[in-house]
DNA sequence: GTCTATAGATTGATAGAC
DNA sequence: GTCTATCAATCTATAGAC
């Protein structure tokens, strides 16, 4: 396998240590040393830092938001066929499976999504508006099918509850396995072993959440 | 009112521009000119701006948590002397009322909850420990109650849901407002309007939240 | 206790040789 | 495209006058 160009070397460091160190603790120099190249190559390559972001999160979120409205367009169209109203679980699913599969399909994509939810939570509001706009018409079409799905439940409820969901989800792809796991700072209680299966885990989360998003 | 002391001028200049801007980008020198103080004044009356952290926690913890524990305490007792099992419910709006009540008591305590929101996420594990270690004999007792509560639900279970409902409550906590709020680049969807009661928007989330809990 | 002055290190970005 | 060299700005922390 040869080594990747330039470019793609910066954008795979960058990925993790972004994911591990947030964006303002990353400096060029470390960033550049660790991708093999040099302090310079970021500005010629990309611009500036920022642009460099820029540049992350289109190469993963692009595809990643594709399959995700894909799903969950066919969910809705297999409702629409069968003349039924969309099932919230399979909507939700539509979410939270992509977003895992693409998390257990290489160390990049994992990182990225650490990343991702580092990116909420970073004082800049450059980096998230960046973020959101990306993000913003996933989420309106979610929305709208989770309102089709339960025509029983308020708008304003369904709206809170999938932020909270969102800030469940978020809490479990970046934070999770640094506060339940192997960090030393919080240990698992005896007893409890960690879920490694991406597959159980999303179908626990999705019957966690669940009984709540449908109640009335 | 005369000015407080200086020492108290940075911890509340401390407490709002951490949570704004997060711990790494806020400088000693922003810090200090907010607080109308000198520049070396933090590490005169502190040691150093990581030890400012550590009596940041200590001054709001402290109060916080030993309310928090005194009420899930009575929430135990009362069942033990009813001879019943604790009520999951009460367990968790001991966790959360308390919260939200001191968040609601000034302007400094908001501040606060959002520092520690993002606390979490800093890329820095000494901040994330100092927070951790004030936190654990909490979330052991929560846990350990919990368990009392739900002898039919697996621990294993117990667990995780705990850790998805601290997820979202600290986003609900730390990024609410950002995600959902008057923040532009997230505008609220036409229909939906803020919860801005505190009681309203505790008892809504315990209603999300424990039908998930609950479940076997 | 508060201040000025400054050390010493690190940052993002750029200019120019190759 | 890649490198070295360097700029200007910023950071935390400290020493010492008042």
């Amino acid at each position: 396998m040869p080594k990747p160009a330039t470019k793609d070397r910066i954008l795979d460091a960058a990925e993790i240590l972004f994911a591990s160190d947030g964006y303002h603790c990353t400096s060029l120099r470390t960033l550049t040393t660790e991708a093999e190249a040099n302090l310079a190559a970021v500005n010629y390559h990309f611009g500036s830092k920022e642009a460099l972001v820029e540049a992350l999160l289109e190469r993963r979120l692009q595809p990643l938001n594709r399959q995700r409205l894909e799903r969950l367009n066919h969910v809705l169209e297999a409702a629409r066929q069968k003349q039924q109203r969309p099932d919230a679980k399979e909507i939700l699913r539509a979410f939270i499976e992509p977003t895992l599969n693409f998390v257990e399909s290489g160390k990049g994509p994992r990182h990225f999504v650490a990343f991702i939810g580092r990116i909420m939570m970073e004082p800049d509001d450059s980096l998230r508006t960046m973020f959101l706009q990306r993000v913003r018409p996933l989420f309106d079409s979610f929305y709208t099918a989770l309102r089709e799905a339960l025509p029983e439940v308020p708008q304003q409820a369904i709206y809170m509850r999938l932020q909270m969901i969102i800030g469940m989800f978020s809490h479990a792809m970046c934070g999770f396995e640094r506060f339940a796991g192997k960090a030393r700072e919080f240990p698992l209680p005896p007893g409890v072993t960690p879920a490694h299966n991406t597959q159980e885990l999303c179908d626990m989360m999705l019957a966690f959440v669940l009984p709540g998003l449908e109640k009335p």
